[in-house]
DNA sequence: AAAAAAT
């Protein structure tokens, strides 16, 4: 069997990658590595999860252990489409790299141009960079292309998807000719191939895993569920607390920005361990939300597709869909965040009566058809949601008992949600009156969540998520202002007046 | 019906 030592390694990359523990390098890698040793271009087509990162990285550090970069020149480039999966690479640098003594430099968006330029100025053996950002520093004249030697393209499908081809291609055209390209998809569709043509040089093509197949070892089930946001929410909820034994983890993803948000809030209010992650939250938010995630530090995640694919959390038991997937692939991509590795996990999927089209294509795609759980939820616990919602009544409500905030609404989106999260409280009645829960919860416990919900919250605002001196002041407006003061467990009728139908 | 990425 082959192990890393047969690949053509150098002994410090060796040793650095027996110190992560690992000693059979997955197909991808075994394909792979040689090919990159060998200074030849690469078409690598795979999944993610098959070991794709270290399959570039890998061959990398052993290259670049000759010569080293000078100012502004970085010897090397790795594009990736997200700020996540960029971040993924270079943490995998460091953990490869730790015989090296390379410099590498971070180029994503959300964050201070102040770093990246000092890195660059040092000069950078390995350049990591999201397409905008990366430009963004070309285009000041803070970085030359001439003298990078091995090119990276991660994702590529991906990046197609999002519609960074153009970008691709003139950042492409930026390096010198002579370079080594390694390309990766996990896809081929035909823009794709066009591109490979055109920028890789007799490649050799190594291809792992079929795409669209779901690992065996990941149980799926379907749960039905009423089209409103609050049953949706009231489904889930009782879902994760009929399956709190075997839970270690779990992402759940919606389709949209918005609904992370109102999801991640509501889900705190019923004081489960959740965090939030997309792609419009402030980057130090997300940041730490993923690093706490990995570290088991947070149980749930609420998530936008900018998680569903490459995030390499290990061990997910969980993963919810809030929402049908409308792209059937993303579907794959989502349930991959668990099973991973051979080891079980669990993907459930809340379906809508509005959702059968959308899930009629997912089971085209896997080629099965995914069982509904025990046909409905009548072996979960009961669900004791009123039949009307209160969000419509609530909010056509809300301007006439504060007419001092009108428009607030609209500047805040925010103040909705909480009070729709705080209803959702107020109706159990097994637990406390919102009252009593944010007069004493917020020192304690969830304090971290709630610190998020503010960073949110101005980030919506448009303002800078580091009001540090304005806290406790601010915290208690935010929480206090909004919640259905004063109505304890009741909700006067007047509120829950349905005017729709 | 969306999300992602430069500001």
């Amino acid at each position: 069997m082959t192990t890393f030592a047969d690949l053509g390694l150098s002994p410090k990359v060796l040793n650095a990658v027996e110190a992560a523990g690992y000693t059979i390098p997955t197909p991808i890698q075994a394909g792979a590595i040689p090919h990159a040793l060998q200074r030849k271009d690469v078409l690598g087509i795979a999944q993610t999860g098959t070991g794709k990162t270290a399959s570039f990285v890998l061959p990398m550090l052993t290259l670049l252990e000759q010569g080293r970069a000078r100012a502004r020149m970085p010897r090397t480039l790795i594009l990736e489409p997200t700020r996540e999966l960029a971040a993924q690479v270079e943490e995998n640098f460091v953990k490869y790299g730790k015989n090296h003594r390379l410099n590498v430099a971070l180029l994503i968006g959300g964050v201070s141009f102040d770093d990246q330029l000092r890195k660059l100025e040092r000069g950078a053996d390995v350049l990591i960079a999201t397409p905008g950002r990366l430009l963004d520093h070309f285009e000041r004249g803070k970085l030359l292309l001439s003298a990078v030697d091995i090119l990276v393209i991660d994702e590529a499908d991906r990046m197609l998807d999002m519609g960074f081809i153009p970008d691709i291609e003139r950042i492409c055209k930026l390096i010198p000719f002579t370079r080594q390209t390694l390309f990766f998809s996990a896809t081929m569709p035909p823009e794709i191939t066009k591109l490979t043509e055109q920028f890789l040089h007799s490649p050799a093509r190594v291809e792992v895993a079929k795409a669209a197949t779901t690992a065996k070892t990941v149980e799926q089930k379907l749960v039905k569920s009423g089209k409103k946001d609050w049953e949706k929410r009231a489904v889930l909820r009782d879902l994760i607390r009929a399956e709190d034994e075997g839970l270690k983890n779990a992402i759940i993803f919606c389709n949209r920005k918005k609904d992370v948000s109102e999801l991640f809030r509501s889900l705190v209010k019923h004081e489960f361990d959740a965090g939030a992650l997309h792609g419009d939250m402030d980057q130090r938010a997300r940041t730490t939300m993923l690093a706490n995630f990995k570290d088991g530090k947070l149980k749930i995640l609420v998530a936008s597709d900018v998680a569903a694919r490459g995030l390499d959390i290990p061990d997910v038991s969980h993963v919810f869909n809030f929402d049908v997937p409308i792209h059937s692939e993303d579907y794959v991509h989502r349930i991959g965040r668990t099973g991973r590795a051979g080891r079980s996990g669990k993907a459930f999927t809340l379906v809508t009566p509005a959702d059968v089209k959308h899930l009629s294509s997912i089971e085209k795609l896997i080629g099965e058809d995914i069982s509904w759980l025990d046909g409905d939820l009548s072996t979960l616990p009961v669900s004791t949601e009123p039949e009307e919602a209160p969000r419509r009544g609530r909010r056509k409500a809300e301007p006439k008992r504060r007419p001092r905030n009108e428009g607030r609404e609209r500047e805040r989106p925010q103040s909705e949600i909480d009070i729709l999260a705080a209803a959702d409280k107020a109706k159990d009645a097994e637990e406390a009156p919102v009252v009593a829960e944010v007069a004493v919860a917020p020192r304690n416990a969830d304090k971290p969540h709630r610190a998020a919900i503010k960073a949110d919250n101005e980030q919506r605002r448009g303002k800078p998520s580091q009001a540090e001196p304005r806290r406790d002041h601010r915290r208690e407006r935010d929480d206090l202002g909004s919640a259905p003061v004063g109505f304890g467990d009741e909700i006067p009728a007047f509120m829950l007046i349905d005017t729709k139908i």
